[in-house]
DNA sequence: CATGAATGAGAGTTCATTCAT
DNA sequence: GATGAATGAACTCTCATTCAT
């Protein structure tokens, strides 16, 4: 009754309780017992599959983290070399992610913050080679003459804001498709960047 | 010794190490303990300043939610009627709000889902007028072809999000002064709904 | 109701509990509910009184080691100088201590183990100085030639083993009364040191 | 590969690991995940060599009062009939298992209060049957003169409780030999009965 | 106004133990 | 013989809150 493919499945049900419970909840308010309930079993048994609570919040960013830069990555393999066509991409590649995972990205950007100084040290390497691509580009643009913003630095972090908080409205029954956000929000992003 | 400007001081602490405890730790993370610690008093002293900890929440939120639109309607005020000029000077006094506060706009922003549904709601009224200040400028302006953007309401949520984002990485002792930043995201704002 | 007598008598309350818990059940045996439940107070509220487990067994070791020596002490600043004299009174009032107070001799002995290094380090100095005590005096009568033994340090761990054992048997109805069993001990003690 | 021998050897290895984790943390400190850690083994294996943890405890406890008992009879059988020899014979033989079984006197000294009545009950007949073999030989020195002192069963327990303490300070490479403690404790033993 | 004592609920976590494989 | 999954009870400890003083 318990074999393999069981456990396996009572795993990834224990962790996708947890993200839909950070999500709803945040990492403080959701407690263990909540957790557990949503997967179907008893709170010990969740022990089995993480060390504790904050390890659950670090598996579940880690993966988090690490597709989502591997997504962006991905879709800036096969674009060209105009600064305002990779920016697209990035940003079309980057947004498409929050609509594919919403909770993953809602959780990931708002519930870092309570992990200790090590895991989180460690967690934000994959963000921060996710900015230093857009920052790349955004250079590249103003020095190319590309993008007339005065401010790449600022502007970068702008439309990367704006892009998370994509994670906080998206609903899957809304009225537009997941192409359709992402496309929007590359152009908005080229006009932050002032490449109208 | 006790008199009445001593029990004002104290409320006044209770609040600033309430805001101060719920920016750091958010509101679950957050005890009452802590908050009363960092005020120097005892907790249980707490509750003579508001009736339990959503309560605290609640109040923070509620002049934070105000302050904000109050300090977009008074610039707008004084403002021209072309939307660019009503959009720049709005976006501008949000984020001035912002850099001025920080810890009240990083809490509105990302506590105010752990309240109950009614207040929540209450507190959402001025919040959605704020939004709705911003949605009839670009509206305006799309109308008359100020703003290019296919996307009103899309651009003006992207653009509110963008802003807010400031609370998060905004210290006072970083480069740039508050108008700077005030006038940099005005500029991205344009950008965004397609002005320049 | 809760006047300061009555704060002062639950303080008592829930040390006599822990005590009286520690002893049955040992350290690890017994719970904070057990203790609780001892007292007549619920469990929260024993920690009104102690920080944790721990900083119950650290209070109460901290005293009964303290008296145990302050008793010794005392005895002796009423002796004479021959080395049997001095070990029959300190043997005495080492073995009278442990027969007024059982429980938190038999504590002291068999917990104290299971305290953090830190804690069992400062523990220790009030039981080294006693022990040191003892030494001295079964030096000098090896010295003089009072004491027989040619093993003063073995004799000297030997007898005080021997006495904290009553800890062990003791009980305040059985057939021989305090000072019996302390003059006992301390005869026990100069036949092991050779002073017969 | 996992022949008899084999598990043989796991059984071996978890009741070592027993008695050191038992030694170490006491009974109640003690966790089979503890216990099994330090066996090499999972802790549900641990059940298949014991029923309980304290079963794993009365085992323990069984076959070291039974071997402790064997270890003061065996020596017996060689000696003469005179009360301070029988009597040197039984501390040294009696003290010379503990320095060669440190942990298992040291855990049947402390531990034997932790288990139910029953169990008790059974494992205590071996430590009476081994008190009771010096009670007579004691018992015996005072009846014909060769032992002066007036509390023969003070003594005796005395006595024991002393021998007992070598196992919470004996370490394997200290400067003491076994036989060199052995005869020590021997000559406090009939110090304290008075045949010197 | 301010405090310390008190409480019941619940937090995260560990426990000994069972069982199918 | 050995394992990993699972459980329910219990653990230490913290929580928000109340109340008499």
């Amino acid at each position: 009754m318990n074999d393999r493919s069981n456990s396996r499945d009572t795993r990834d049900l224990v962790f996708a309780a947890t993200l839909a419970a950070f999500a709803e909840r945040g990492f403080h308010g959701a407690s263990m017992r909540d957790i557990a309930k949503r997967a179907g079993v008893v709170s010990s048994n969740v022990y089995h599959y993480s060390q504790s609570k904050s390890d659950l919040l670090v598996e579940l960013l880690k993966k988090a983290n690490y597709d989502h830069l591997n997504a962006v990555e991905w879709a800036l393999s096969a674009a060209g070399t105009a600064p305002a066509e990779r920016l697209h991409t990035a940003v079309g590649a980057y947004v498409g992610y929050i609509v594919d995972h919403p909770l993953e990205a809602l959780v990931a950007h708002s519930e870092l913050r309570y992990l200790g100084e090590d895991d989180r040290k460690r967690l934000v390497v994959a963000r921060d080679r996710l900015e230093s691509i857009f920052e790349n580009i955004v250079d590249e643009g103003v020095r190319t003459g590309a993008f007339t913003t005065p401010h790449g630095h600022g502007a970068t972090r702008a439309v990367l804001t704006m892009c998370s908080g994509v994670a906080q409205w998206y609903r899957s029954d809304g009225p537009l498709t997941r192409d359709e956000i992402a496309a929007q929000y590359a152009d908005y992003a080229l006009g932050v960047v002032g490449a109208c």
